[in-house]
RNA sequence: GGAGAGAUUCCCGAGUGGUCAAAGGGGGCAGACUGUAAAUCUGUUGGCUAAGCCUUCGAAGGUUCAAAUCCUUCUCUCUCCA
């Protein structure tokens, strides 16, 4: 087996390949260039996007050459694959600018070069598309009795596909082929709900340029207690740290169960594999921090994750540092009068709306300065800041912000 | 184009004139147990100047003392036929 293969393998990325010893072959004799692609759709990758991007860095360090390919033009059609109903459909400006958005993340991930690492975007051949020849050097290759019979099809078949949503294989196929004609691009890479549209692709390059294509996909990755991976209370798990800080990320892969922890630190971190194992024989909460770490290193960078780890030693375990703790700022003079405790969690973003704020101070999940607070008419008085002018508030265990008052 | 069905709170889904801020489930939040885990159990889950008041059952009008529920128009979705 190819070792960059082995690899992938060996650290869980692959769930189905259409040829395992063809594509070791071909990887074994030459450098490989591979695709990903992804439709922006939203205005930031999330961590679910990410599992085909690790997979690129381990293929590139082998020497293989990657495309990240942004689905400027897919995007405006909309994948049917694995959705019960269909997409939104977005303005070409919108999807122009989350394209700028996840181009940026993606070079920050996987650092593009030009030449063995670069971006491309599908809507440079498919936006000028003509209908007529497309169908007919296209489409002809297309077997719509086939079509109905993949998976992703089948589901939908139950709610209700629309024409355009039916043609997003064909497009997808459409962009395979033409890498492989501008760049020589034999392999496509992708979460398992793709398989169809690669499998198509492959067998389009087979009957028009006569040549065998790959597939290779990867599990999508669900917590073990079968949630989908990245989504949170907010939603989905950002990359961007305006979204969702990196704190938060953190607190998220610390929090991840114990059955998931060697499985991500596989998936989502690059140490080696025996270290990953060995890490997650261990203590299992030194484990979870070292994952979390790890992995907010590798998307915010060491800085961002040290002030992570500091903030969380500081908010669970004492010591650390409070700086690094989510912080708000608010007004001295509201202290001096008496800052009303529900406007107070509600001023410092830990409930929504006063009933929240209430709600949490009856059932007993509202913290001042570590003391339970359970009146909900009392005010809090300056006398509850430290000396330093700040104050802890809790909500429940983990939510907590530090109180800067100036 | 024709014939039907439907739109309910974060999601699914009950409710067909007052007892409805709206059953049940999911999810979320909080509490207990713990390890910042899982499982389990309990409570809670529109807002507010809070024993009261206000806004919500696709949208706009109407009937009524009273409408998520009845009527009219509109918008959208689905199914079947062409």
């Amino acid at each position: 087996m190819n070792p960059a293969l082995a690899t992938l393998i060996e650290r869980g990325f692959v769930q189905q390949c259409s040829n395992i010893e063809g594509l070791s072959d071909l990887m074994d004799k030459e450098p490989v260039t591979f695709y990903v692609g992804v439709d922006p759709t939203g205005p930031s990758l999330h961590i679910g996007h990410m599992v085909p991007f690790f997979a690129f860095r381990h293929m590139c360090n082998a020497g293989n050459i990657g495309i990240a390919l942004l689905g400027g033009g897919t995007a405006r059609i909309g994948d049917p694959s694995g959705k019960t109903e269909m997409r939104k459909i977005l303005s070409y400006e919108d999807i122009d600018a989350n394209a700028e958005l996840f181009s940026a993340q993606i070079d920050k991930f996987v650092s593009f070069d030009g030449k063995y690492r670069f971006p491309d975007n599908n809507k440079n051949w498919l936006a000028n598309l003509n209908y007529i020849e497309f169908l007919r050097d296209i489409g002809k290759h297309f077997s719509v009795n086939r079509m109905l019979t993949f998976e992703a099809y089948k589901q939908r078949l139950e709610t209700g596909l629309s024409f355009i949503e039916f043609n997003y294989q064909l497009l997808q196929s459409y962009d395979f082929l033409q890498l492989y004609k501008r760049y020589g691009c034999r392999l496509q890479i992708g979460g398992d709900d793709q398989w169809g549209n690669i499998v198509a692709g492959i067998d389009l390059i087979r009957r028009i340029e006569g040549v065998e294509a790959f597939a290779l996909t990867f599990p999508l990755v669900q917590t073990s207690d079968g949630k989908k991976m990245g989504k949170t209370e907010k939603g989905a798990l950002f990359l961007n740290p305006e979204m969702v800080s990196p704190y938060d990320f953190f607190q998220y892969w610390r929090n991840v169960t114990d059955a998931d922890v060697e499985r991500f630190l596989l998936m989502f971190t690059f140490l080696s594999a025996d270290e990953c194992r060995k890490i997650a024989k261990g203590n299992i909460n030194e484990a979870k921090e070292k994952l979390a770490y790890e992995v907010t290193a590798i998307i915010h960078g060491h800085e961002e994750a040290e002030k992570a780890l500091a903030g969380a030693k500081a908010a669970f375990s004492g010591g650390g540092d409070k700086n690094a703790m989510p912080s708000v700022k608010l007004q001295l003079d509201r202290f001096e009068k008496g800052y009303p405790v529900l406007d107070l969690f509600v001023d410092a973003g830990l409930a929504d709306s006063k009933s929240e704020a209430r709600r949490l101070v009856q059932q007993g999940g509202a913290y001042v300065a570590d003391k339970v607070w359970n009146d909900e008419k009392l005010s809090v008085g300056k006398d509850s800041l430290t000396e330093d002018n700040e104050l802890i508030l809790k909500a429940g265990k983990k939510r907590l912000v530090r109180v800067v008052v100036c």
